[in-house]
DNA sequence: CCACTGACGAGTG
DNA sequence: GCACTCGCCAGTG
């Protein structure tokens, strides 16, 4: 079921700006895009997006730094995880990833 | 309209 | 750090 609405694309803009190497939240996408608190609206924009979308999905993760497992498979999860590692983000022994490192901090940034 | 579900988050014990 | 609860919103039946 196809999504297209503001809100969306708001998201994905915000996505769209996490530079490589780089990770941010659910709940800052939300922030970011004007939707303080939606965080599960974040993740339900994402799965609607295909493997070969240009918006880098893989960057965003949950709070606790870890992937979160979507419904259907457990494939898109390496591959998230991959992806990540090839941009330089490294996880630690419980599979989540150093945010004190690789947090994206757009204030930082400026 | 109601109930259920889903890539979540913060608070509490 | 883990388990549980509640809050949030959109989509589906």
């Amino acid at each position: 079921m196809p999504i297209s609405t503001n809100k969306y694309r708001a998201i994905f803009a915000v996505v769209s700006r996490i530079p490589k190497g780089y990770v941010a939240t659910y709940g800052q996408v939300a922030r970011l895009a004007g939707l303080p608190g939606h965080a599960r609206l974040v993740g339900y924009a994402l799965s609607g997006l295909e493997n070969k979308s240009a918006v880098p999905w893989h960057r965003v993760v949950n709070a606790a730094g870890g992937i979160s497992a979507r419904s259907g498979g457990s494939l898109a999860d390496m591959v998230q995880r991959l992806r990540l590692e090839d941009e330089g983000v490294s996880f630690d022994e419980h599979g989540r990833i150093r945010l004190d490192r690789f947090l994206w901090r757009p204030e930082h940034a400026l």
